[in-house]
DNA sequence: CCAGCCATGTGGTCGGACCACTACGGTCAG
DNA sequence: CTGACCGTAGTGGTCCGACCACATGGCTGG
């Protein structure tokens, strides 16, 4: 019954497990490129010989790694396949773990900021610099815990962006997911810390202006360090 | 007709999308621990109040992101979420990923994988060390590409386990992956580059040998640089 | 007491129906 | 002729119900 011209599927997992290595092929082969429209679920299942339900799973499943994009009543598209889109679902792992992992996580973003930030030292033009010193004097002017989180991040995304590797920006986005710096500055206000942070996003931003990659990796490795060391101690508790 | 009890769910994306969001938050929340069994698809679509269907492909979803885990005639499980189960994705971004997004990340390994290869010189015990060693004299006496790969991987992932974070060890598993390490090793070993690479590795591992983290960086950071402008080069063509 | 079988419950797959939305084309007033 | 409006075909989104494949635990028979 199993009519397939193309090739002889293999038994091996599931059905879904193998439509979506068979697109994902079809885009690492080229045969598929990025923005294009895929045919219709109900082609593609047919073409596979899967049911319908099976072909959305597999779509589903592409959905939420970046890899497709699904637009109701128009089609499924390829997305651009650019850092950010397949780096979203990084975010995940920060939200999701927990204890010494966390830790971890920190430590990784404090090798890879520290460079971005060096590099960014380098390459940081007047726009992108007065972009930095915006969100710094806004997150300065006020005390509502949102908004400060929130130019934080823009604080720290900007200067990846600076630095030129996309991907490297991506994972970063990824590594200081929103719930994650909630977590952190909630506890981390309660004992007077901000001083130091604003100290810190002072240094760094000097080393910026003055264009001095060495003390940019220094103050940036500081700045994440002072929380991953935070961190070490309150799950000593 | 919506006669959730728990709570009223307003009207926000898709039906699946909000049962995605949903069971992160069980788990993000602690109410779903790492390894417990979930309801059945039938109870947990009847509790979301959605369809079968639906529910499946919030739960393929989460599959393919590595926090739940579906064993056929058992249940659903909630995977130990730890560093390799959350980013074994990862490895979709170098497959799929092309062009200048290569070289993005392969600078990123080169961070990454020098710090490393650093921390990895002054902790790695006797044992580690040895493992090391064997893929490093097995790499050396093959022909087969097939094995050298295996082998440069398991000489690199020896290295990332030694440095003490299985965060940074499973990004680094999974910017290398296998189907990206095959496509510049076709090309690099065409032009006898196997030579050079050979003496890369007995350096780092000679770096490894002397617990000298500086000389592990250097030599880890040389190895990857390598590559990298190889890749550069390529792409200019 | 133990090995093997079998009923039950689970995830996996299928097919079809209908809904919600988009995109496109034709229609009709200006 | 131009433009806005509207209808329709086609698409993804959701739901339902049935059946299959597999794992588990208890029961049966030795």
């Amino acid at each position: 019954m199993d009519e397939t011209p193309s090739e002889a599927a293999p038994q091996k997992g599931t059905v879904t497990q193998r439509a979506i290595e068979r697109i994902k092929a079809m885009i690492a082969e080229g045969r598929l490129e990025p923005g294009q429209r895929l045919p219709t679920e109900r082609d593609l299942a047919a073409q596979l010989g899967i049911s319908r339900s099976s072909m959305r799973e597999a779509i589903r499943a592409l959905t939420v790694l970046g890899v497709l994009e699904a637009r109701h009543g128009s089609g499924i598209y390829v997305t651009q396949l650019e850092a950010g889109d397949l780096l979203e679902t990084f975010g995940v792992v920060a939200d999701l773990s927990r204890g010494p992992r966390l830790v971890e996580l920190l430590e990784v973003r404090r090798i890879l900021e520290s460079t971005a930030t060096a590099l960014a030292a380098a390459r940081i033009t007047e726009d992108q610099l007065a972009e930095v010193e915006k969100h710094l004097t806004a997150m300065n002017g006020t005390d509502d815990p949102e908004e400060i989180i929130a130019h934080d991040l823009a604080f720290h995304r900007e200067i990846a962006a600076a630095a030129g590797n996309e991907t490297m920006a991506a994972i970063l986005e990824g590594l200081s997911s929103r719930t994650f710096r909630a977590r952190v500055w909630r506890g981390y206000q309660e004992e007077g810390a901000f001083a130091r942070t604003r100290r810190e996003h002072a240094a760094i931003h000097r080393a910026l202006l003055a264009h001095d990659p060495e003390a940019a990796r220094a103050a940036a490795a500081a700045h994440v360090g002072e929380v991953e060391q935070w961190l070490r101690t309150q799950l000593r508790e």
